[in-house]
DNA sequence: GCTAGCAGTCTATCGAGTCGAGTGCTGAGG
DNA sequence: CCTCAGCACTCGACTCGATAGACTGCTAGC
């Protein structure tokens, strides 16, 4: 435990440095607070911080820079959590206004967090876990390939195209189509009800292919939406540190992966490896679920540098989860 | 017109400074060539060159770049336009070997053009346009929520919300469900035939308000897959270069207008300005359409820096374009 | 028309020297 | 025991001058 100047003056080295991008010296920090002690005793502590592997010099006669240890102990200390209330209004704005389909509402919601913190924002939708089938549809495309279509009660569509060994006629698929529906309409995608015979063998052993493709494609459906990738490009100064974010951005399945992996450990907010990706050492994330009707369907976050801004990030981050799930509550 | 020298000498260039990322001096031009002329006389051809625009000289004692002019009049004429044999195995096994939906296809084709060329990729879809409608149904979603759903002959699916003023029975909506597929199955979705009359004014308006809404949603159809937008980070080597590329990647639209303007203009090849669009400045553009059955129905391309290795770019995109429009064609 | 040779130009690099920021330590004072 | 002014020290950043090297343009001879 830290007392609580070597706390002030961590926070304050921490406050400098995300401002700066500077390592800060004992006079900086001096200067930043309205502690009424020197430089000297100030370095002192900063050199006990050093120690105790909260702070790094990155050579002698250098300022300081803070270690991930030291963010840490920065975020899990953080009071206010405020956005000031111009940002506020935008996002309650941005929700009363915004029309159309979810995959757009979450695309663009994606875009506004993006636009408030300047970092890349990530927004992931589960919901369709637990949506319940509204339609379900076998359609013919090709002599031998029909594709089973899924409406869910959230406005998702969910397909896959089943390849038919001999031609079906469109009477048999229609039947097929009639007997899936049956006992997918008011289940969710992924318990299906019991599947009614048609008496046909060969009818019935499709209508079973039908129905694994469709709701074995469900596992495809947590949508992934990333927006303000190139905002990252700023927050770094080396071309392949850049590069190696980006290469992490683009594959969706990581992203999922480091974002659950940190909301299962309980976590708001990952800091440098604590991430658990490589590429992502200098990087920081912070992520929030959200709910409709109490139950967590998804989460948005943003990933940026570790030099981040974590109050504006954490505060952005509940401010619009907090209102995208509101929203969605809504319908 | 260059004399046939000046043109070798203009190409080794190019190449070499593609190849180096350096100023080209007119020694390293010597050595690399099998002209059988000093330097001194490639010196003078380099300064003529210079004159006419074609080459650049970031100052004096220091070697040649191409000029936008210099890369145009190297890509108008290269000669031999080939693949090595194992890159067009490649392709060939990727288009073989995957299986699966229309837009997997397609975003995996921009990984694998990506890959190839270790730029950016891109792809555009609008076949769209032109696929008929196989199927279409109008799903209730919540009481004043209706979700009109299209499957189209190429395996895409179109979807439309509409809100409903007043509850409208099941029955209702099944009805305009008919009337609506009555006159859009086997058309093109821009064109619908005539709606059938239901008889009832507000079902009919309904029904009309239902088609509307669906057709107009066509225009959002050009499906746009970029991939490997990590990649033309490594090719600057300034963070706001990059930014710069990254944000236009960002911007789908614009990405297609660059994409379809090239095409429009009879290129094949924009070269720095030529994309038109400012941020791009330091980009090529390398582009093809992709037809099906004859119809051009879509365009590829990869995005890179002017100094791009452009014989192997526009090589990859026109051995993929044709593959991909191989494939398409087959179902 | 070509080219060897040469003088001239400019960059990149290296070392020396200086500046300044910031440190750690010491010793005096509360 | 804590605080702090003072000081010597360290080390990166910057400047300057000199040097080396990469090219060039030009000239004069073949």
């Amino acid at each position: 435990m830290l007392d609580e100047r070597k706390a002030a003056i961590l926070r304050t080295v921490v406050k400098e440095y995300i401002k700066t991008a500077q390592p800060v010296g004992s006079g900086a920090v001096a200067a930043a607070t309205t502690m009424s002690v020197s430089s000297a005793t100030i370095r002192n502590d900063m050199a006990a911080l050093e120690n105790e592997g909260f702070l790094h010099q990155p050579h002698t006669s250098a300022g300081r820079v803070p270690t991930d240890l030291g963010y840490r102990y920065f975020v899990d200390n953080i009071s206010e959590i405020e956005l000031p209330e111009t940002e506020s209004i935008k996002v309650v704005d941005f929700f009363q206004q915004i029309r159309g389909e979810l995959e757009h509402l979450l695309k663009d919601t994606a875009g506004l967090l993006s636009n408030m913190t300047d970092y890349a924002a990530v927004v992931i939708d589960h919901s369709t876990d637990s949506a319940t089938v509204r339609s379900f549809q076998l359609v013919s495309l090709a002599p031998t390939v029909a594709l089973g279509v899924v409406v869910l009660s959230n406005g998702v569509i969910s397909k896959d195209t089943v390849q038919l060994q001999s031609d079906v006629s469109e009477a048999d698929i229609a039947s097929i189509s009639r007997a899936v529906a049956g006992c997918l309409e008011g289940h969710a995608l992924t318990e299906p009800g019991p599947l009614r015979i048609l008496g046909e063998p060969d009818l019935d052993l499709l209508a079973e292919r039908v129905l694994a493709a469709v709701s074995g494609a469900a596992g495809e459906l947590d949508h992934v939406y990333v927006d303000g990738a190139a905002r990252v490009a700023s927050s770094f100064d080396a071309v392949d540190s850049v590069q190696r974010v980006l290469t992490i951005l683009e594959q969706q399945l990581v992203v999922v992966n480091v974002m659950t992996d940190v909301l299962d450990r309980g976590l708001r907010v990952a800091i440098g490896s604590e991430t658990g990706v490589e590429p992502l050492e200098e990087c920081s994330v912070v992520v929030a679920p959200f709910q409709v009707d109490g139950e967590e369907v998804g989460s948005i976050g943003v990933l940026g540098p570790t030099r981040m801004n974590y109050p504006q990030a954490i505060a952005a981050v509940a401010v619009v989860s907090g209102q995208l799930g509101r929203r969605l509550s809504e319908g």
